[in-house]
Parts: structure tokens; sequence; C-alpha cells
DNA sequence: AAGTGGTCTAGACCACTGA
DNA sequence: CAGTGGTCTAGACCACTTG
């Protein structure tokens, strides 16, 4: 057999008439078969390319009423959250990392609302500062589950991260972000060495592994801090 | 031939073993074929499950060398840049719209720069404010190229705004975000509604057709804004 | 050089859903 | 209820990379 275009470049040309105009939003296109055929490739071929074109947000797709461009086709980039000690090293700097407190406690009322919990439980928590190349980058004020994790309190916490001892033992299976600013009250200037009343980016994300919680973490970043997607 | 699990069904048990422990950061997978056996698929079944975990930061694939966990499984959430109009209504809120000024000028430097232009050229610059029951949402600052984008000149800007007439009649192909946060000065302060010194959120973008440029943005967003995302 | 993933083809059957 | 997408199987060949 000979060999017609992969599915990305399916999905590139499909993408291409788009953006060029030849198919506009709320446009029907071809069936899979059809565009196979004119494609000289499978509809197999064809379907990949149009499962990414959905979850990329740019087109419908509906058994028997056919495939459709978004009347508004929406972004969805992917941003990505590495370990914070990747994301400094990665911007060519040295990273360093200072425990504040790790102590066990009941969280408030929205912590345990963000890990979905109802009843209040004992977890540790945890403050620390991400540093890179000796400046503040980074703060995070964090909850841990104890009934989840019960091994973080064997951790030496002020050699290793727990956001990378949790990454590297206890993988999640979903999680939730929220990405907000705020302004920097005298306490939070001082940790980060910033003036009082500068803005700053906010990061809260919580990780499940199925239904139990694993950690919920609020950080803080002085100005400067930004999170990039390409899409 | 009977009907072994589907890649979704497969790739939801290779991240429940992570998930479980039972696959640590590091470790290597079974061969696709041997996994295939065993789950009672075919290799192509795996293979789309293993492509959805790599995508997702999970896993690291090499020809030859095999399949591991990868030893700092990142998150690659996708946040959902929905047109504002939707956004605001999917809040279950009044959208309202308010064209500030729209007129041709020469860019700076920095847009040129995010559009990635060497060469300066006039283009249209629309600032506008996007209201939630009536209340400042959203105030945006925006250039749209001529270039790319000539008919963006017969568009009546006081009606329809920018953002919604450019997503439904010039579809992009790639673009660039970038999220970050700022203090409000006394300008914006008055365009947004809330006081000086305020935290706001940033969110700047660029889309691009092919290699020509559509249009930058710089939105700003009063204290209350927060992006989310699920993963 | 051999082992592993990457992807395509060809065909089948299922699952929705709109005419 | 017929047409469209959704997904799987079975098999082939290619591409990379590492032992």
């Amino acid at each position: 057999m000979s060999r017609g275009p992969g599915w990305e470049a399916v999905r590139d040309l499909i993408r291409a008439r788009v953006t060029a105009g030849a198919l506009m939003p709320g446009d029907r296109l071809p069936r899979d078969e059809d565009l196979a055929v004119e494609l000289g490739c499978t509809r197999t071929t064809v379907q990949r390319a149009m499962q990414a074109l959905t979850e990329d947000g740019l087109l419908e797709r509906r058994r028997r009423g056919g495939t459709r461009v978004r009347p508004d086709p929406v972004a969805r980039p992917r941003v990505e959250i590495p370990v914070v000690r990747q994301e400094v090293e990665g911007r060519g700097a040295v990273y360093g990392y200072r425990l504040e407190t790790a102590e066990r406690a009941v969280p408030p009322g929205e912590v345990l609302a963000a890990m979905e919990l109802t009843a209040p439980e004992e977890m540790l928590r945890v403050c620390a500062l991400h540093l890179a190349d000796g400046r503040p980058w980074l703060w995070e004020d964090r909850w841990v589950s104890l009934a989840t994790v019960p091994d973080i309190l064997g951790v030496d916490l002020g050699r290793v991260s727990a956001n990378e001892w949790l990454v590297r033992n206890r993988p999640w299976s979903r999680g939730a972000m929220r990405l907000s600013a705020a302004v920097a009250g005298p306490e939070e200037a001082g940790r980060l060495g910033c003036a009082a009343g500068a803005a700053l980016f906010v990061t809260e994300r919580t990780t499940w592994a199925g239904a139990l919680p694993i950690t919920h973490m609020r950080a803080l970043a002085p100005p400067g801090y930004a999170v990039l997607s390409r899409f």
C-alpha cells in the first residue's frame, strides 16, 4: 500500500483551511470518509486528526450530525506546571530552598473545602520559600493530608521541599488550579523581599489520588513572575 | 473477535497503577505488546493510551528505550480561554460591552516584539471595557494587524467587541499567552471601578494565522478575577 | 543489529442522533 | 432508521536508539 499523510499532517491541513478562511466558524466539513478519499489516507487517520482538533476547541463533532467548525473557537492552551526546582533551573538560575515551618494543625474551612473534605482532620502544614539565585522566587503555604500521605512525617523537609518529595513519591490522578492576583501585605513583602503593596501572582493548587486529597497549596510570587504558554 | 478495554480504560488503569504506587516515578513499564496481551487488547489500543499519558506529562517514551514513569511528573492542565461574553454569561451574569477608543496607530516596540514583527507598521488599536451585570469585568487594550485583518476597519466595534468579531471571522492557528499580576494605577482603577493600588490580574495574548500576526491583547481584571482549571 | 515505540491501512462493528 | 462519528482488531512497515 502507498502511504498517505499522517494524522498530524491532516490536522494541520484542516486547521490551515480554517485559518485561511476556506472554512468559517459554523461551517460543516465533509464526512470523514470523503476527506479520507480526498487526502489519500484512511478514515482512521482522519479520525485521529479530528479528535485532536476537537480537543483543541476548534471543531465540534456529532454522530449523524457531522463535523463543524465551532461557532466560537476557544483557546485551550496547556500551561506547564513543573516542579519549582526545575522551573528555576530552567531559567538558568541556581535553585535554593528554605523551610520556614512544618507543624501539625487543622486546616481552616476554605482549605478543607478546596480539598473536598467535609470533616476537619489534622494535617501537616508546611511553609517554605523557594529561591532563584538567592532571591525569593516563590513562597508556599501547603497543607498535606496525613491520612493520604503519612510517610511525609518521616521526611526531612529542611533538605527536600515538600513539593519535590510529593511529586516523586505520591503521584496524583487529578487536580484543580486557581490563578489570581493579590496585594502584598507587610508580612508577605518581608518574605518575598518586595515592597508592601506590590502585586503578587497567586497560584492555588490541590491534588488528589482518586478521591483522597493529597495536598493543597497556595503560592505567592513577587512582581516579575509570570506564567507562559504557547498553543 | 472479543472486545478488550478501550484506550481510555487502559489510560485510567495505567494512571491508577502510578497513583496507587504500584509504579513509581522512574520505573519502567512493560512493553506495549506485553501490556496488550495482559489486558486483552491490541497494541494499537495500548499505544493510544500511552500517547495520552505522555501528553499529560506522566510518562516518557523512547524507541528502543521503553516507557518509564517520568521521574518528575509535571502537571499540564489546559486552561480554557473562552470569548469574554461567554465567560461572563457562563457565570450567570448579564454581559455588557463599552468601546472606549478605536484608532490607527503604530504599536510600541514591545507589542511589535510580542507579535514577532521586526518593522513598525500601522495597526488598529482598540480599547474597550467588558462588563458583568453592569460592573467592570475586564478592560482590554488590543492591537489588530491591518495587514492581516483589513476587514476589521469595516466593523462597527461599538456594537460587536473586537474579541468576538476576530474569533468568529479570523481563526488563529497558534498563540502565546502570559499571565501575571500588576498594581492598579489611578487610571486603571477608574476604568475598572476598583481602588488604586489594588492587585490586577493581567492576561496578555497574541494570536497568529501561520506567520501573520492577527492581534495582541493586554487585559486587566479587577480583584476577584481568577483563572480556573481542572486536570 | 535488534528491540522498542510510532503510525498507517483495511475492515468491522457499535453508538448515537437528527432527518 | 439511516447516516455519521467512535473505536477496536489485526497486521504491516518504519524510525529511532541503545546495548
